[in-house]
DNA sequence: GTTAGTGCAAACCTTTTGCAGCTCT
DNA sequence: AGAGCTGCAAAAGGTTTGCACTAAC
């Protein structure tokens, strides 16, 4: 269990362990997404509507210091905020959909052969690494396919009713 | 030569290459730091001090849109703003030192295989990937080695000048 | 009993937006 | 000529800080 190893690191450092340490640490815990602080405050906050925003701010940059949560921040989809996880998992990419969002966690040893090497090859001392991917996962890609083939019928269509273009928008427009 | 086919890209997407952006694609090509906005500002403020810092954000924006920059934020040394590198080369991790903040690039085929393992794994078409690693560079770890021993040699020296620990300083104060 | 931790308000830093005027094509 | 772009000022979003009070050890 996670949530107490965490507690015995804390600890371990003198930390204190307050009622709004332990309700936070509960809910990076239990959840099973990636939190960000607001989404974090939101969920502490309804249960102990005494803790503060600023709370959740200084206990994760407490965890974040102590290498027991990481840091994420999924490609900015969503804002420029962080997310968080704790660090029980091994080693993992994150997989992001710049469409519809959904996080995958990709496992591997190229993951671990990267460290290895980048260790090796820098004499360098790794304490955090991150690797986050960005793009269509399958589900959208299709959607997208089918959206394309749309627009150019569409396009075409246009181009029969106004052959030679009649505004000045010929170009420009991009489809992304 | 980068910047001319950025320009290119743009063209074909019909932007106007105005005396900002010229400017602006300049330095961040000719840069071999990785700059971020602020610092891309002043380079630019210097050379045309009508440029605008807003205009510098949007430009990024833009070119980052069009997956002709990458944006990294590098672990976040140095704080919470993003950095930016055209994307001339080959994928790469960045490598940075925690401690001197030195940044260093690594390629190698693990890069590769990840990127087409995920791709094949999940049936993702990847657009971005980014790979961050933080930690000690050779010099450092070296460095931090010889501030330990200092600083235990230092404990052992008041353990003798305070048999049994005088204040309620015993424990906490962790050395990071 | 101390010192670390909390809440509150206010500041901070980076980035975005609304709008009027300018400029590239 | 006219849409796209810029500058300015102001706002937004996310996060940090100063300070007096509270609570964990």
């Amino acid at each position: 269990m996670p949530v107490d190893s965490i507690k015995g690191s804390l600890r371990e450092k003198g930390v204190r362990l307050t009622r709004q340490r332990e309700l936070l640490l509960e809910l990076i815990d239990k959840s099973g997404e990636h939190l960000d602080a607001e989404r974090l405050f939101q969920l502490a906050h309804e249960r102990d509507p005494r803790l503060n925003r600023v709370t959740v701010y200084r206990t994760l940059k407490l965890l974040k210091q102590g290498g027991l949560v990481d840091e994420l921040d999924l490609m900015h989809y969503g804002g420029d905020q962080h997310y968080y996880e704790t660090r029980m998992k091994q080693e993992h990419a994150h997989v992001i959909c710049l469409r519809c969002g959904k996080v995958e966690e990709f496992f591997g040893e190229p993951l671990q052969k990267l460290r290895r090497q980048i260790e090796s090859h820098f004499g360098f001392q790794i304490l955090l690494a991150r690797t986050e991917v960005g793009g269509y996962c399958s589900h959208c890609r299709s959607l997208r396919a089918r959206e394309m083939e749309q627009a150019a019928r569409e396009a075409a269509r246009q181009a029969i009713v106004e052959p030679n273009g009649v505004g000045p928008r010929s170009r420009s427009k991009r489809p992304a």
